[in-house]
DNA sequence: CTCGCATGTGTAACCGTTTACATGTTGGTG
DNA sequence: CACCAACATGTAAACGGTTACACATGCGAG
């Protein structure tokens, strides 16, 4: 018979050994329990020995393993972030607040975009199983409230901007009362024939907004008709739109467009017709991305805090995990609503042409 | 003395316990190896073994754990992304390039921001110990050769647009180059007396074309005096610049902007002003964010592929990955060149005063 | 009829941590 | 002087997977 051999099998070592714990701990001379102990500032061990241990850690410079301290603990400190495929500024400034709110409370941010159905957004929950503690989802395309009961366990989640059923938790902009006070605001500076420009057919921010101009439009101009040109939200569309409009006889006098991007977009293409804004056309846009005050005529529109819905979606996840837990995460935790709706803020720049009296409305 | 208990030791379940592959073997009778095999798609177990194991997969809606999976394999499919506190559609097209790579390859991003020094950058790396396979990080505002060495141990990194020395792997834009062939492009037009809008001081990207600046300009038009306006890459700094150009005698011709957003903000200015643009001052931006053609009149810009850059930075990093671990990841690896610049390639629009001879430059 | 080999399945070691519990070692108290 | 608390430290189980190796079986060849 073979003797049984003592070393570690060499197989289980395939790559260059990173540094760990029993490194450290044969190192000093004393047991993982020790090491562990000063790594996490427990008061339990003598100060002699913690200032040999943290010596040896300092000089080997050890850091632990996250994923092996994760398993034991649960605790990942990650959060998971589900978007769809967004584009400009909105994006940027979402992640911004979320990633702020996150970073206040050493959090991390495993992100994932997916831009199909349910399907793929529950495949790409699955693949961050074990991983996230907690998961915002954006998803504007479709009913989000199926996504969870999809999933095999519960994860707490919070969703953004979408159609949520059944009081999931969620943080929304109220895009239907922001395009009812927009269109009310353009009926308000004295046009009367209004037209807007929508934005993506399945989105539902997209949805609501164009929902909110026919149902002012009904309740302000009783008898006129709706004239909706299709978009995506991108600049390009609204150019496209712009030239069609501006080509339309009799022209509107006024546009509403679903965003900002797109109503740059128009702007640019009555522009180039030889239109001028608001003389010949009026326009109003949506989300106050920080470009709309700087276009000629700055643009009117209606603000949307975007960086802060992130920030209140991230803390809201943070509560529906504390939730879950019985305990909070760190310090007190600031428990949000269950679901919040931001209410947009019109500003009113020249695009709109309203006769402005005294100092502007302008920050 | 008391028995010893066989039941497993209840703290260690503090929470809703999630089914394991444990749960799924004991309900399948069969052993764990079997279950991981079949997850796995080995072909070394029996078809009818494996429909059996399959059925109750799908029936407890098993999903592995990903963190312990990571731990024996030493493989997580997550990349760290460490970017600066970036504003607009250059964060969000970079991480858009940055997110489709990954996507392709069925990566993950772990996603952390640190506006801070070397320090900082140094802790968020550490905080992501163990949980990356590979660093991407920009770090526009120091040196960033310092931060590989500071490390405990040596993980795959790839930097964007950062100042990198001893041919750590990186991937740039080639800001220099792109100032120099703009401003000459403005000589070209006509101008003689040339401005700059710089970016942020601490800036790599700030600093290189404003070094463009400041060569081409004593190399087209000797003699001629620079004249440099601080900016901090935002619109409202640019709009500053604008203001204090337009009031300047004199007027210099033309004015080069470190980049669009502070571009389309001088534009603002000079609109405000009474200046007609590019009639009465040109003026020309760099990146080509989409909304660089949408102004009026039209920015004449440098364009540079963010998406590109990001999308470049990731498959460069899997392919250091590879190279660490001295096989491919999945296919045979894309090993991109260690450092790699990217070209920027001139736009020319309206708002140069280019005399446009035929179809218009633009896509 | 044995032997060897392929095939399918189970057992247990291992990844790098944390922590309950056991085991010294003091020092104070009755 | 025995006893016990308080304290410091070590030991080993556990987290949820993967996989090397052992083991059992069935089958064809010598």
């Amino acid at each position: 018979m073979s003797a049984k051999s003592n070393t570690p099998r060499s197989k289980y070592v395939p790559r260059a050994a990173s540094i760990t714990i029993k490194d450290v701990a044969r190192e000093a001379g004393v047991s993982v329990a020790s090491v562990s102990r000063v790594m996490n500032g427990h008061d339990n061990v003598q100060a002699e020995t913690r200032a040999r241990i943290q010596a040896v850690i300092e000089r080997m410079r050890y850091s632990p393993h996250l994923g092996a301290r994760e398993l034991i603990t649960r605790r990942s400190r990650i959060i998971g972030v589900l978007l769809p495929d967004l584009h400009g500024e909105f994006f940027s400034e979402l992640i911004r607040g979320i990633d702020t709110a996150a970073r206040e409370r050493k959090l991390h941010l495993l992100l994932s975009s997916a831009h199909g159905d349910a399907a793929e957004m529950v495949a790409a929950i699955q693949s961050m199983r074990g991983r996230v503690e907690g998961l915002l989802i954006m998803a504007p395309h479709l009913d989000a409230s199926g996504i969870s009961e999809r999933l095999s366990e519960p994860v707490p989640m919070v969703f953004m901007n979408s159609r949520v059923e059944g009081g999931l938790p969620s943080v929304s902009i109220d895009s239907y009362s922001g395009a009812r006070a927009m269109v009310r605001h353009l009926v308000s500076c004295g046009h009367r024939t209004i037209a807007h420009i929508s934005g993506p057919a399945d989105n539902f921010d997209s949805h609501e907004r164009r929902r909110g101009y026919e149902d002012e439009l009904a309740a302000s101009l009783p008898g006129a008709r709706a004239l909706i040109l299709p978009g995506d939200f991108g600049e390009a569309s609204g150019h496209a739109a712009g030239c069609a409009l501006a080509a339309r006889s009799p022209r509107p006098d006024a546009v509403f467009a679903a965003n900002d991007m797109m109503a740059i977009g128009a702007l640019s293409a009555f522009g180039s017709q030889g239109l001028e804004v608001p003389r010949d056309i009026a326009i109003a846009g949506f989300d106050d991305i920080p470009l709309a005050a700087f276009v000629r005529p700055a643009l009117t529109t209606a603000r949307v805090h975007i960086a802060e819905l992130g920030r209140l979606a991230l803390r809201r996840v943070v509560a529906a995990i504390e939730l879950a837990l019985g305990q909070p995460l760190d310090e007190p935790g600031d428990l949000a609503p269950d679901c919040l709706t931001l209410q947009p803020e019109p500003v009113v720049r020249q695009s709109c042409g309203a006769r402005l009296a005294g100092p502007l409305n302008e920050k």
